[in-house]
DNA sequence: CTTTAGAAACATG
DNA sequence: CATGTTTCTAAAG
């Protein structure tokens, strides 16, 4: 299960972006709800829920400045069941960003699936050996969880480090994924 | 209204 | 306490 990792395409956009319609939709998953938006290029936010929907609306707003967002249940659905019960192998992410924070991504992405790292040798993987605490930063950003797997990142010191969906789901990922 | 400067914050070590 | 980046606020221009 660990070995099978995700392909993700991407797309970087500017900072001014062009507009977008962005659909979303509240689903479930093995590991709870989820709040799941796409562009028409691909997925661009993800986060398991936490608060109300209002929340992640609103977060969404504010990073899609230029864009109008409406909600499709069906479509949710049906890219969710890509996402999770994955025989598909190949997802589409459209994630916005700065440039530091899209290359942590980018090395999250390309790290292998079947163990933990640390948050410094994520550092060191993505070329800021020095940054780590800024590396820790940008991946707390990243706005498509579960497949940029932000929890697979784990402190030195034995600690979990932190996780926007909660510290437990993150316990609970990494349990049905075998690394812990 | 737009730009700039400075400070505080941050999922660490 | 240092590290590097982002974000927020206040003051200019």
């Amino acid at each position: 299960m660990s070995e099978s990792k995700f392909k993700v395409k991407y797309e970087v956009l500017d900072k001014e972006s062009s507009f977008r319609e962005i659909t979303y939709g509240i689903c479930g998953s093995p590991f709870g709800e989820v709040f799941l938006a796409a562009t028409g290029a691909g997925i661009c936010y993800l986060q398991f829920c936490v608060k109300d929907e209002n929340f992640y609306k609103e977060n969404l707003v504010k990073k899609w400045k230029n864009s109008s967002i409406k909600e499709d249940k069906e479509k949710i659905h049906k890219i969710s069941e890509k996402v999770f019960l994955s025989n598909v192998k190949e997802v589409e992410l459209h994630l916005k960003g700065t440039d530091f924070q899209l290359q942590v991504w980018r090395t999250l992405l390309s790290l292998p699936g079947n163990r933990l790292f640390f948050y410094q040798e994520l550092a060191s993987f993505a070329g800021f050996p020095t940054a780590v605490r800024a590396v820790a930063n940008a991946v707390g950003k990243n706005p498509v969880h579960y497949l940029v797997p932000c929890h697979q990142i784990v402190r030195k010191d034995g600690g979990l480090g932190g996780y926007a969906g909660g510290v437990d789901k993150k316990k609970l990922i990494l349990s049905a994924e075998n690394l812990i």
